[in-house]
DNA sequence: GTCGATTATCTCGATCGTCGAGATATTATG
DNA sequence: CATAATATCTCGACGATCGAGATAATCGAC
């Protein structure tokens, strides 16, 4: 195999494990009755809650791009089920806050704590001078779509 | 840092990546006023035919995970549009290939064939060496997800 | 302080994607 | 042949999203 059909493979290889990573979400909606928005939407909220945060529903739509109308919907839905709490702000009483409730943080950290558990857990095998040129490939390859995910 | 952080940052990279990914065929849709069911419908359909196989309505169906009812009017939109043409089968004249346009396939090939360019060019820099590592690493990664996104 | 502009969220009505149930047409089977 | 199985389509319903506009709270200029 030449050296450009190999990195034809490796990049298809990178498509193949893209397909699967969406994969794991959309089977986490099925288990729980979401479907993808809401669980895009609850892994903001588990990131933010993760950093200190408490996203408000604005900074919820930013993260999954939808216009306010449709995340009063997204909220009402998370909340009718009981996995998040609306919470006014009262420093600025027009903002709501949004927080998980503990089943839904233990769900999320079960299903994708679990794979990253077991991601990590994968790389046990792999030297730091290994893990080192995956690292700046994965920081080259980021690069390389993120200009192709904005502009041109 | 420690070996264990290094491997959880690797894993947030490519979870990062994962993101972009997305994005990037998010933004062919944009740019071509598609949503995204119809973008994995285009790609599944192209891929097949980079194999030199002819998509029927229900296998489309099954790639995109879709219910027959969905599949048609999946394939309307896409058909009104100009993307596909429906092909009745003369060996079987229930079944129904999907063809691709040219322009469509044009569209397809220079957004996501571009991407596909632009990451084998930035593996230029990597040796035989570095890849299969990165290839080891990627095949690992598939393996733990994709018994993520099956059963547990 | 007061009033208009701005900000954050919500309500309402409309549109579109998806589905289940069932219809239609074609092929396989006994 | 008649019947079952298969592939797609039609129809009606439901749910997610959106634009426009309402409501409520905060900010800023005076």
């Amino acid at each position: 195999m030449t050296d450009e059909e190999e990195r034809r493979e490796v990049a298809l290889l990178l498509r193949r494990l893209n397909v699967e990573l969406d994969a794991v979400g959309q089977r986490f909606a099925d288990l729980h009755g979401l479907n993808r928005t809401d669980v895009r939407a609850l892994v903001a909220i588990m990131d933010a809650a993760r950093r200190g945060e408490s996203l408000t529903a604005g900074r919820l739509g930013e993260a999954v791009d939808l216009r306010s109308a449709s995340v009063t919907a997204l909220v009402d839905r998370l909340e009718r089920v009981g996995h998040v709490r609306r919470v006014r702000d009262p420093e600025d009483r027009r903002r709501v806050g949004l927080q998980m409730s503990e089943s839904a943080m233990a769900a999320g950290a079960e299903h994708f704590g679990g794979l990253a558990r077991d991601l990590t857990a994968a790389m046990e095998g792999y030297s730091a001078d290994e893990l080192a040129v995956v690292r700046r490939w994965l920081e080259d390859m980021t690069a390389v779509i993120t200009r192709h995910s904005r502009g041109s």
